[in-house]
DNA sequence: CTGTTAGCGCCTTCAG
DNA sequence: CTGAAGGCGCTAACAG
């Protein structure tokens, strides 16, 4: 129905009056049944004959009748919805993630809600507790909250991590230790003895994780390490690291991630130092793909199984209603593509 | 409290039982008052004596108690949520679009539900169906949904379009011509005198808007311009495209967006074609920021700003509760770096 | 199998 | 300014 109205101020408003709901009583009254029924025949047919079924669905189509999910959930306590919270959107890392949440999610009817905390601790805070009482369960993608917070807020609702390891709580981690190791084995084949490692954020879980493989992966294969700090994970601070790096004598590197790699790509063909024929240089996170120039090496990051498997797990763990003490652990391996060559 | 009981088949179960909401009347009992004074201390303090409300505040702090959202929204209409629907989280256009949508609505204290459509009519049909009980608003970006069923959605509930022109819905459109414009310009001066458009999907809004601007812009400023498709706006189809660009014998290229810009950057370097000395490229929707090496010129895209608008339209017009026939548009131009120079 | 009866937790008239 | 009572739309025992 559209209604036309004169406002406040004179002037013609247009409004296009929204279908009220439909109720399960008037449902019931036209199908000549209790208004239990007909919630029945949504929920438990099989409760119900055949045939009354089939009167109360006719009846419900004509009238156009859609459950009201707002009263559902009151009385059921369910609303269908998980909470996803991430840092940072726009961080390549965490599109496909969310993406495979919400194909996960949606495999149960499930709807997603999404959280960006703009990397702030106090801003997911006030996230968690705007979603709580609407959404049965919480993923926390690396999250920047306290030990301590999350602890609460587990105790509240159910919650899963992604790369953050807290005992008792379930957690999904992507391990690139294992991928960071073939890197450092795969620069060691190919005859290089002294490596730099291009670090990410201190406070970051991954970038102690990476810092650690390479340097006990480094000894063993006999290689000499060196670390250069990029504070922060992006294009520009890898391209400011690129002198330092040079200045170590080193003939490879392995950067926090790609973009951070991307940026020291860029900074060694500025200095036309070529790539691989002068330089190695190997990447994290895979989140490129081969799109650089040439293409890059990098560790598989594996941040779509993450978002899928700790939506699973969650959806699990409601059903289930007991907390089990998971931790999911990925593997990531080294991609080959064209950054790496034979030592100069 | 923690709970160790023994499961179905024997085995150890340990549940935390979370704490059960407190209620409004439990509020009420502590603060000697009545369940509605509690509501209103809540919703509208001002209509009860500024002693009262400390006082429920305080037994409602003491308590724990917290709103729940559910019960309220049922009782008002009103869940303080709106949708955002994409075709494709993963594409680096969505990313700061979906984080400027989530800005915004935080400033209103809104929570955003995220759908993503794997570029499917049906799957988006579905979402919308899906969200529609529990949001009070939706906002399509680049729908793939036919006119018919958006203006059936619109008649549901309110909707806000990004980059779909439907008259009578409110939409907020990128008007990405005046760059490609600003682009075609920028080569006539640097002398080229036949260029290539690298298009996009046949299907896409964007695309006919570019290609158009190309064309016209072209013909006032006395270039030539040959279309080769890339029928996919990825890089594969970019990097696959390039013979096909070189055989044309034109001297630069715009591509259909970034990405696709990459690859036929990617595909010139392997060819030895050299950027920007033997040819100029310029993308579309800069995201890639400076990333590429050259550093790619490209058309501002302004996505942030249309998910920021998009959300501030849809709770205007929540408020209002009338519907406008906005159509807001934003401008693009050219971001000039290194990938264009003068004709060889 | 189906109807009856209570709520779920909150907001909102309507009286005082 | 505050209390009492009814209802939002649906589900969940409990009877038949």
């Amino acid at each position: 129905m559209v209604v036309i109205e004169a406002g406040a101020r004179g002037f013609l408003r247009i409004m296009i009056k929204r279908a009220k709901g439909v109720t399960i009583s008037q449902v019931a009254d036209a199908a000549g049944v209790a208004r239990s029924s007909v919630s029945r025949a949504f929920t438990k047919p099989d409760m119900l004959l055949p045939e009354t079924v089939d009167r109360i669905m006719k009846a419900a189509e004509a009238l156009g009748y859609v459950p009201n999910h707002t009263a559902r959930a009151l009385s059921t306590g369910r609303h269908g919805n998980v909470g996803l919270i991430v840092p940072d959107i726009a961080n390549p890392f965490f599109p496909p993630l969310i993406q495979a949440a919400q194909m996960e999610a949606d495999r149960s009817d499930f709807c997603i809600f999404l959280g960006n905390t703009e990397e702030s601790p106090k801003q997911e805070d006030k996230l968690v507790g705007r979603f709580a009482g609407q959404v049965e369960g919480l993923v926390l993608a690396s999250s920047r909250l306290s030990d301590e917070r999350i602890r609460a807020h587990a105790a509240q609702l159910p919650l899963v991590l992604i790369n953050r390891d807290i005992d008792g709580i379930p957690r999904v981690l992507i391990d690139s230790g294992s991928g960071v190791r073939g890197a450092v084995e795969h620069l060691a084949k190919l005859g290089h003895r002294k490596i730099v490692y291009v670090s990410g954020p201190q406070t970051s879980w991954s970038n102690k994780q990476r810092r650690n493989a390479i340097r006990s992966a480094a000894a063993s294969a006999g290689v000499a390490v060196e670390i250069v700090a990029a504070s922060l994970p992006s294009y520009n601070s890898g391209r400011n690291a690129v002198d330092a790096i040079l200045s170590t004598g080193a003939t490879a590197a392995v950067a926090f991630d790609d973009v951070t790699a991307q940026g020291v790509l860029a900074g060694l063909a500025e200095r036309r130092v070529s790539v691989p024929g002068d330089f190695s240089l190997i990447g994290c996170d895979d989140v490129l793909g081969a799109v650089t120039y040439p293409a890059l090496t990098s560790v598989s990051n594996r941040s779509r199984e993450a978002g899928r498997v700790a939506v699973s797990l969650l959806l699990d763990l409601l059903q289930s209603g007991a907390i089990r003490d998971v931790r999911y652990v990925l593997e990531t391996h080294l991609v080959v593509r064209s950054t790496t060559g034979a030592m100069p």
